[in-house]
RNA sequence: GGAGAGAUGGCCGAGUGGUCGAAGGCGCACGCCUGGAAAGUGUGUAGGCGGGGAACCGUCUCGAGGGUUCGAAUCCCUCUCUCUCCGCCA
């Protein structure tokens, strides 16, 4: 969301903003209703000082007992009442109206956020030294197979650990039944992410709630424009039409970020970092037909999330730090991937910059996105009035960071693609064995 | 699910129509006092919006949103949340 004062003051550049973003420029529109809402408010807050003052010498009159006094002072500004709510009615509207389209407008690109129109537009990231032979050596590299590499619902069916048919029927398309060794190796990634990000990253655990109201949306920037990506549930079935609405989160950004909101922070206690493991839930529904086979895509999936709130002057050094404990993840799993500065026209709403980790899929031969890491700056702050006192001084909007660290069933597809061995048989990477009871493998006995 | 009680500043807590953004206390900041500290003492201590270079001025906000009134923390309506008792329950 916009400060429409910041509108004002740079309405060249937020207009350029918009279009590297494939939107119109809105500037002029926007500051007309805005003088017209602040015309409105000079006019109101005169009226009410006039009837402010005649109020206290009604007052006065009616302790000395002077009604005369007092009851001539009421004529005087009983016209007032109208014209006072008239304004107040007005003005309402203006703000409202003027909030409503500030919220569906997307933040502003980073000024080091490549232009482009798809993700064709992307950039390979290579790093802060911005160098390929570095990154190249840091990450693991790619594996070599002797064989065709299958891709994972086909090691997982065979296994008996991933069935898409029964889950078909609980659920209908996009669900997965995981079970057996599949079920606990997925869990295990789970385990092991957490605990990476809480006993090395210093990130905060936390079991949010998976069901919220409309505000921790509209405060992360799903709502309002991507009502239709969401899955919404009753609170009382029996009485649909009067029944409150609530929402699956699509990610534990949402109830992770509004943690802070409305609240005044100390400076001394940020940056703050959470994380949490936690089911997601998306309707993806302009997706149709994308990812149609295996678990790539689901309607439901795990996803260790983090989230991080800082100053303004810490936010884009935190963002390289969380991109860094996101990559630690495939690092340690021994997955090779890559990442991409998402372009201008790819980026999502709220965000200023995002990397995206792909990781490496052998059974697909391509690589997927399996981690998005994004700096929202003030913009998620402004919605949810999340803001911070500096040392001294008024307070200030936070900054807000999230990034998967990272998605708990695509990281199962990439243990599985990239472990697995001729026989259809998968090799438990070192570091997930702790979390298997010490089983190397699965599916060979 | 049934019955009842509440929500006031960073915290506690007074205030049921009139100079109340709000007594008092605690906390915090700065000063005085002191060799230094404690105690004592003085002053200050919310946010939004509009106007102004600024000092500052105006306005709104006592859980949220509407309403009544010349005037609302105080009266009315709706909503949210908290607490107590009963029932149910992993």
């Amino acid at each position: 969301m916009f400060d429409i004062k910041w509108i004002r003051a740079n309405a060249d550049a937020f207009d350029a903003a918009l279009a590297t973003r494939g939107a119109q420029p809105r500037s002029a529109e926007l500051l007309a209703l805005d003088d017209h809402r602040r015309q409105v408010i000079a006019h109101l807050n005169e009226a009410q000082e006039t009837r402010n003052a005649a109020s206290k010498q009604i007052g006065k009159a009616k302790a000395e007992k002077d009604d005369q006094r007092a009851s001539a002072l009421m004529d005087e500004v009983a016209h007032l009442k109208s014209t006072i709510q008239k304004g107040e009615a007005e003005e309402r509207e203006l703000e409202a109206n003027l909030r409503q389209k500030l919220a569906e407008l997307p933040n502003v690109p980073l000024a080091d956020v490549p232009v482009g129109e798809d993700e064709d537009g992307n950039v390979e990231y290579f790093g802060p030294n911005s160098s390929r032979e570095l990154a190249a050596k840091a990450r693991p590299p790619k594996p070599e197979f002797a064989f065709a590499p299958k891709q994972h619902f086909e090691l997982g069916e065979a296994l008996g650990g991933m069935d898409f048919e029964t889950a078909a029927k609980l659920s209908g398309s996009r669900f997965v039944v995981l079970k057996s060794q599949v079920a606990r190796l997925e869990r295990a990634i789970g385990q092991f992410m957490l605990d990476m990000h809480t006993l090395e990253h210093g990130y905060l655990e936390v079991q949010p709630p998976l069901l919220v109201r409309d505000e921790p949306l509209y405060g992360t920037g799903q709502l309002p424009k991507f009502l239709a990506d969401q899955f919404g549930v009753l609170k009382d079935v029996t009485a649909e039409e009067q029944s409150e609405r609530m929402w699956l989160i699509p990610t534990a950004e949402v109830p992770l970020t509004n943690l802070v909101r409305e609240s005044i922070l100390d400076e001394a206690e940020l940056p703050l970092r959470f994380t949490a493991l936690t089911p997601c839930f998306r309707s993806e529904a302009g997706s149709a037909g994308r990812d149609t086979r295996g678990m790539l895509r689901q309607h439901q999936f795990n996803k260790v999330e983090m989230v991080s709130i800082t100053t303004p002057e810490q936010s884009t050094d935190e963002h390289e730090r969380m991109l860094a404990c996101a990559e630690k993840v495939l690092s340690r799993l021994g997955i090779h991937y890559r990442v991409m500065t998402l372009c201008t026209g790819d980026m999502g709403f709220g965000a200023q910059k995002t990397y995206d980790i792909e990781a490496w899929l052998p059974g697909q031969d391509t690589y997927r996105e399996i981690s998005s890491v994004s700096v929202c700056g003030d913009f998620q702050a402004r919605r949810m009035d999340a803001r911070y006192r500096p040392k001294d001084g008024k307070p200030r909007y936070v900054h807000t960071l999230n990034g998967s660290g990272t998605a708990v069933g695509r990281a199962l597809i990439a243990v599985m693609e990239n472990y697995q061995q001729e026989d259809g048989s998968i090799a438990i990477p070192d570091a997930l064995q702790p979390y298997m009871g010490g089983l190397t493998a699965i599916g060979n006995s």
